[in-house]
RNA sequence: GCUGUUGUAGCUCAGGGGUAGAGCACUUCCUUGGUAAGGAAGAGGUCGCGGGUUCAAAUCCCAUCAACAGCUCCA
């Protein structure tokens, strides 16, 4: 007999080589039913793979991440076995499951191409396969006998997969005729995948690596009910209406234009109208921390980017060097506003009494992104940093640190973001050899950083190997609407510059020291920041934000005048404030500007001029009943004042 | 940068070897209407750009540019 230990601390015993499946049996068959996978001391096991001792248990449903990740991960293997049948001949790369769903990457072979059309006729097999109700089926073998296996099969994917595991470690998952290579785990059966939907085709490296074959990657989903994959695929759709790409089309935000250049983003008046506020915002805040702003060319002598280190790093795949008439001098588009901001550091001696100096700029920075990057306002090749350096002795670091960390946490509060996720990424301890500075340096920031989050109580994850060359960073992420994460905030520290730039300060012992940098960008970029703020809000602005705050309807013609004469008085009080006076009857007005998403609508007819009232309407709320209007204009007011007292 | 898909009116899209279509937006007129689309008429495109095949190309082929999806990259 052996011990299982249940996850609410109670004990059971079952005979020796009970399985996941059997134990769920014996508590419920409804249990059972649902069960996708089982935890053994923290593993995550087959249901029919027999425990043999005692262990703590744990029965993973569809509602815990590890059953999704078995019955997506199985679905992919079922997707394999489709793609086996209907193409003859095809080799396999990996198929893991994903955040939602799986993918496989496969070789079709020569001359053999799977386009989007033919992914129906394999949804259709799959669907096939499923009703043949195939058993799942776990197998250990030796490393040569798995190579001899797949060596037969002329599969050399899967051989150099194989050649790179340890003897004993290697496990196939066989159903029907599909044999692979899998870790696991997996369902016991292929009958619990009920909706299939695959979604698209795509290239991927082999094993990621660029100089490597590209293998086709099919992406795809399943469930175990039609309504949810149904519900998945609405949620899709609605997540595309949140694309800021979109929404910035409608509300005429930003827009690109072929001629100008790709990835040269443009900001049209309302878009900028909403930026500025942004800017404005964070200038009130950094004044409160004794930043100072500073203004610095668009562009830099050449020298300034080699010293920096940038230019041996990244000047082959920036804009090339802009050549004068005059011979010989060539200057860069500025990819970084630091080496600028270090020559103000040097403008003058300092003393350790004056730091730390903090020289903040929205300096618009141009990078040369590889052109399958560009991505909206995401990911362009000329962008805005709300940029700051921070110049400190190295014992102000991490206070300094926690500072910029409290900018970052009101900015995401003032502004509704509270789902971010927070990354430090330190260097690759195997590969140091890519990083500049000294170790002892390198571990002092890296110490600063955590020691910060830490005392800020922030949950971070911590990446090896995802630190800039010159130094550690913490990163703070959100998610787009369609789940793809994006850096905002970072704070970066940097040992480097202040090395290369020779900076310094005169201690309290009259000696030279070198002062530590720390870079930081609460938004990130304004590009990418609004591109997530418009799909967090869905273009519904906060209204101390949004561009248009208000916008007067009148019932008819008549009123207007009235109208105009209500707008003077609101844009008098810094109310941001549109008449609408088309010709078209008010149901129309109320329709257009609702999907303006305009918060406030003032309707005014004969009875609102007869009483100086106005009839409010909230976007997305509808009538609001009337008002006097310095009624309204003190409600705008307080609202937005209300806000803005916070911070 | 790589692989694939797409490119037709301001926007969203249909069509497809015989010199272009819808809805919305726009203009004008009618209507002066009370809380999510009033009516009519009109204007607007050498079908991304450049080659080729053909009697004939927006349609087929090649090249190029751009957008989209993914991969790789991201100071």
């Amino acid at each position: 007999m052996i011990k299982i230990t249940f996850p609410d601390g109670s004990v059971r015993e079952f005979a020796k080589g009970t399985t996941g499946f059997q134990i769920a049996e014996s508590i419920s068959p409804r249990l059972a039913q649902e069960v996708l996978a089982v935890g053994i001391n923290g593993e995550t096991w087959d249901l029919n793979r027999p425990i043999c001792e005692d262990a703590t248990i744990k029965l993973y449903k569809w509602d815990d991440e590890e059953g999704k990740h078995a019955y997506w991960h199985t679905s992919a293997h079922l997707m394999a076995e489709a793609l086996q049948e209907l193409y003859p001949g095809m080799k396999f790369g990996i198929g893991p499951a994903i955040e939602n769903g799986f993918y496989y990457d496969v070789d079709p072979g020569d001359g053999v191409q799977i386009k989007e059309n033919d992914l129906p006729a394999i949804e259709a097999k799959m669907m096939e396969l499923v009703l043949r109700k195939e058993a799942v089926v776990r197998q250990d073998v030796s490393k040569a006998e798995a190579l001899k296996m797949f060596e037969a099969k002329g599969d050399e994917y899967k051989t150099e997969l194989i050649s790179d595991l340890e003897d004993g470690t290697i496990t196939l998952y066989s159903q029907g005729n599909f044999t692979d290579l899998c870790r696991g785990p997996h369902l016991p059966d292929t009958s619990h995948i009920k909706a299939i939907k695959l979604l698209s085709v795509a290239g991927a490296y082999w094993r990621g690596d660029e100089s490597r074959k590209m293998l086709t990657r099919i992406y795809g989903i399943t469930f175990p009910k039609k309504k949810m994959l149904d519900d998945y695929l609405v949620l899709l759709e609605e997540a595309k209406k949140r694309d800021h790409r979109r929404i910035g089309k409608e509300l005429e935000l930003f827009m690109f234009s072929e001629t100008v250049g790709k990835g040269l983003p443009m900001w049209l008046p309302r878009g900028t109208s909403l930026r500025l506020r942004l800017e404005d915002f964070l200038k009130k805040i950094q004044r409160r921390f004794d930043y100072e702003q500073v203004i610095t060319p668009h562009i830099g002598n050449k020298q300034l980017y080699v010293t920096s280190g940038h230019y041996a790093k990244y000047g082959k795949d920036s804009f090339q060097p802009i050549h004068t008439p005059e011979e010989g001098e060539e200057y860069l588009l500025k990819p970084m506003n630091c080496p600028h901001h270090c020559e103000i550091y040097k403008y003058k001696p300092r003393s350790y009494k004056d730091l730390p100096l903090r020289f903040a700029e929205f300096g618009t920075v141009y990078r040369y992104e590889q052109s399958g990057e560009l991505h909206g306002l995401t990911r362009v090749r000329s962008f805005t940093q709300d940029d700051a350096h921070i110049f400190c002795r190295p014992d102000q670091l991490k206070e300094e640190f926690l500072k910029v960390m409290d900018i970052i946490f009101i900015i995401f509060k003032a502004l509704d973001f509270e789902n971010f996720e927070a990354q430090i990424s330190l260097r690759d301890p195997e590969n140091k050899e890519k990083y500049i500075g000294s170790d002892e340096n390198w571990e002092k920031a890296e110490r600063a950083i955590v020691e910060a989050c830490e005392e800020k109580g922030l949950k971070a994850r911590v990446e090896l190997g995802e630190a800039a060359f010159y130094g550690p960073k913490l990163d703070f992420m959100v998610k787009d609407a369609l789940g793809r994460r994006w850096q905002l905030g970072t704070i970066q520290v940097d040992y480097n510059l202040p090395e290369r730039f020779e900076l310094e300060y005169t201690g309290d012992d009259n000696q030279k020291h070198r002062p530590v940098m720390i870079h930081r960008a609460p938004f990130g970029s304004m590009e990418r920041f609004v591109a997530v703020l418009i799909e967090h809000t869905a273009g519904k602005f906060p209204l101390w934000l949004t561009p248009d705050q208000v916008v007067i309807l009148p019932i008819s013609e008549k009123f207007n005048d009235y109208a105009y004469q209500i707008a003077k008085e609101l844009f008098g009080k810094d109310i941001r404030v549109t008449v609408d006076d088309r010709n078209e009857k008010i149901g129309r007005k109320i329709r257009d500007n609702e999907l303006k998403r305009i918060p406030y609508m003032l309707i005014v007819g004969e009875k609102e001029a007869e009483n100086g009232e106005v009839s409010v309407r909230r976007q997305g709320e509808g009538d609001k009943g009337s008002m006097k209007v310095a009624e309204f204009s003190d409600l705008i007011t307080d609202e937005v004042q209300k806000m803005m007292e916070q911070y």
